[in-house]
RNA sequence: GGCCCGUUCGUCUAAGGGCUAGGACACCACCCUUUCACGGUGGUGAUACGGGUUCGAAUCCCGUACGGGCUACCA
């Protein structure tokens, strides 16, 4: 009885896609799932002045990178194609003609500046932004004000002029959303929206509800910011396939950044990501860092997402993109709005750096350090690596201070850190520590750490004050797992030259 | 200004009439660790305000305040 779950997610390609887009992706992806659906992507194109190259194939790598892969979409095929709006052109004007036909909508003819004065007429301080609506619409150039002949001679002519739906009086316009239940409206305040553009071109109002039936979507899920608009939809349903046809809507709550809505130029200030992935504007050749390359792994980007407004209800955080599908539900999806916190961001990725296995990691790890030119001999070497530090990596991109010394001589060696308690003794401690190594014939964390020990011990020295001194020689740092793994990992002579470099330094 | 949505620790949230208001992040303290983390224990910290309804309200209703969104031939 009811319709096939299909839903979509319908980004116009302008720049990068921000936390929000994403997120409205997954919900999208998780209900469509959920109910063994229908989840696609539709290319919202409409305003030819605002292209901008590349913008698609970058929502496109970013959904992959997510690993929420639509079902239908430009690239993904499908049979209620095309999933391009400007390649959907002429089905639009048919419908708008229609609504002028049964008296719901109207030709206008006012350009661009007879409506900015119209805006800069009516304004008073208790209206600072007249609107086009019923109390103005009289005053204007339209096919309301004209008379049929001159209308159609307008229209014979060529005049540019856009289509704008009538909206009623006195009528109240309410459906019920599935997050926040019943919301109405009243015509009478709503504007009179352009449905058709000059340049043939349908708005966002009018593609998406005709755009919606063709494709029988049926659940449409939006952000927040469209609600005000959204009696206008319903309206358009009504009047062109029937409140019975339409899906059923629900508004997300809008993902907040430190001061009001995120917003994509603001990318770089907050201190954090907000696109997904890089992004580079072809035009001004800014570049925006994303999550992917700040050192995020997908499952952690989803899980956090995920929570950002949504919460089974148990105490449980950690989710996984099968667990997110089966218990997902619109039901329990917020109404409010959620700041983002990068911090918390921050904890979901560790914890899943901690739970992902070393195979997982491989790959990512192993393209990083060769980014930074750090030499991986063998991937067995990697793999034992990866397992040692990746606990102690937040990011992705922690890999790099935590894991270079492994494979290359530190750079820099903080002799600060043990220059002021550095005497004789341990020098001659480390010299005999080296004569020791040298002859060792097992090499293992175990049999270091006990010779170690016992040169202490017959030279009287607390192995404590020595533990130190000896990181700071294979790792540079204050840092690291313990040392007799790093020791037995980099091997005899390297363990050696460093420990003779470092006395050479301290010396 | 108008319209719409919202309001539990600093942040994300649980509790859908009966409570010592729970958890997580962050922060602080201690423990563990002869580094740094991980981990463990504990602590600081919230129902915006005012009215109702009710035996009883964070939970339902109204008002106020505050926050957010929209107010383009952009989505």
């Amino acid at each position: 009885m009811s319709k096939r779950v299909r839903v979509r997610f319908a980004p116009s390609p302008t720049g990068g896609l921000h936390l929000g887009g994403v997120r409205t992706v997954l919900y999208n992806y998780l209900f469509a799932k959920k109910y063994g659906g229908d989840f696609l992507v539709r290319i919202e194109d409409t305003d030819q002045t605002r292209y901008v190259p590349g913008a698609e194939e970058y929502i496109f790598d970013t959904l992959k990178w997510c690993g929420l892969e639509p079902d239908e979409s430009v690239q993904h095929g499908g049979s209620y194609g095309p999933y391009r709006q400007s390649e959907r052109k002429e089905s639009y004007r048919r419908y708008a003609e229609q609504l002028v036909q049964d008296g719901h909508a109207y030709y206008a003819f006012d350009t661009p500046e007879e409506l900015e004065k119209m805006r800069q007429d009516f304004k008073t301080p208790e209206n600072p932004s007249p609107q086009y609506d019923q109390t103005i619409r009289m005053k204007m150039r339209n096919s309301l004000t004209l008379s049929r002949e001159d209308t159609a001679a307008l229209l014979a002519a060529g005049t540019r002029h856009v289509i704008r739906i009538k909206m009623p009086a006195g009528e109240t316009v309410s459906f019920t959303d599935m997050i926040r239940g019943e919301v109405s409206f009243d015509t009478g305040t709503v504007d009179d929206k352009v449905l058709l553009k000059a340049d043939g071109m349908p708005t966002y109002h009018l593609a998406v509800v005709v755009d919606d039936q063709g494709m029988q979507i049926s659940h449409a899920f939006r952000g927040e910011e469209w609600l005000p608009s959204a009696p206008v939809h319903i309206l358009l349903w009504k009047y062109l396939f029937g409140l019975d046809q339409m899906p059923q809507w629900a508004h997300f709550p809008l993902i907040l950044g430190p001061n009001g809505k995120l917003s994509k130029r603001d990318g770089a200030k907050y201190g954090f990501p907000v696109f997904a992935m890089n992004w580079a504007d072809p035009k001004t050749g800014e570049r925006t860092e994303g999550f992917k390359e700040k050192g995020f792994l997908p499952e952690a980007f989803i899980n956090l997402l995920a929570l950002l407004g949504w919460n089974e209800g148990t105490e449980q955080e950690i989710y996984s993109r099968e667990e997110l599908i089966e218990k997902f539900s619109m039901e329990r999806v917020h109404s409010s709005g959620a700041k983002f916190d990068y911090e918390k961001a921050k904890w979901f990725n560790h914890e899943w750096m901690k739970r992902v296995d070393v195979h997982r990691l491989k790959p990512e790890v192993k393209a990083l350090l060769s980014e930074k030119a750090i030499p991986v001999p063998d991937d067995k070497l990697l793999e034992k690596v990866i397992g040692l530090v990746k606990d102690r990596c937040t990011l992705l991109t922690d890999f790099v201070e935590q894991s270079s010394f492994f494979f290359a001589t530190p750079e820099t060696i903080d002799t600060g850190a043990v220059k002021p308690k550095w005497n004789e003794a341990k020098q001659l401690f480390f010299a005999e520590l080296v004569r020791n190594y040298e002859l060792a014939d097992t090499w293992d964390a175990h049999t270091l750490e006990n010779n170690f020990k016992e040169i202490a011990s017959v030279n009287d020295l607390k192995p404590g004050e020595l533990m130190l001194p000896f990181r700071i020689m294979l790792v540079g740092g204050k840092f690291g797992p313990g040392v007799f793994e790093i020791a037995a990992i980099i091997g005899k002579t390297d363990t050696i030259k460093r420990i003779e470099t470092t006395l050479q330094l301290l010396k």
